[in-house]
DNA sequence: GCTTACCTTGACGTTAACGTAAAGCTAAGT
DNA sequence: ACTTAGCTTTACGTTAACGTCAAGGTAAGC
């Protein structure tokens, strides 16, 4: 029995169990319970793995939330998961977004550097 | 004289005024005044592009005016120039994650859209 | 039996980035 | 004179995602 506690979880994702504990608040965990303890299996492993690459990616909560139960019930609706299908392709748009603004800035910094150098150097 | 009213920049940009009013409250912005009345330059324009930019890539406001601080006083100090260089490469480094946490979703999507599919198809 | 470590629930606090009235000035059009 | 449109400041409200006590239960080791 591969089982986990909270602060085990904690500490392999580096987030705090007050966090966890949210999440299951939220709906997006429910973990088992050994007397009033929570005892976590590999799935709620895995779900936790995907709420926190969902929020890396810039979801929220709720929408990691729906994410999660497009896996759960061996997959129901079509409709929401073409609506998810979306909202991914709107943050693959996001993103190439900022790789254009971060492109943008950078250019931007070589030349304010070239200037700072260039102020450096006259001043020795 | 191509000067603009806080409306103006708002219809081009897209915010409320509210947000521009608010971002010179945090003191990212500093328009002139005729009366009472905001007027901005082409060079308040500019920051507010720099301020929108910055927020995409996901720095806060008080980040966006350290960028905006790295162009104006002719660059004076090398240090912050540095930082703020760090600063971009750790976006970048997140940018990356993000690409590959949305790439890990969509196969995972696809074949959750597969069994979709089949299901369905099942029902047929 | 006492300490230590880990767990629980409950509830209030916090931060950023504005939203949303409230209350009023001003210039333009009718 | 009246309405409309746009501008102003002041100030309280809002949302998400936790942080941070408070107060206590439990199991292990000495």
């Amino acid at each position: 029995m591969n089982t986990l506690s909270i602060s085990d979880l904690a500490r392999e994702f580096d987030v705090t169990t007050r966090a966890i504990r949210f999440y299951e608040e939220q709906g997006l965990l429910e973990p088992e319970r050994r007397g009033q303890e929570r005892v976590y299996t590999a799935k709620d492993r895995t779900t936790l793995k995907l709420i926190l690459r969902g929020k890396r990616i810039g979801f929220s909560l709720a929408e990691c939330k729906e994410l999660i139960e497009l896996y759960d019930p061996a997959g129901g609706n079509r409709k929401q998961l073409n609506t998810f299908l979306h909202k991914i392709a709107e943050r693959r748009a996001q993103l190439q977004q900022q790789l254009l603004d971060i492109q943008h800035m950078q250019l931007e910094l070589d030349t304010a550097e070239e200037r700072c150098q260039e102020a450096l150097s006259r001043t020795d």
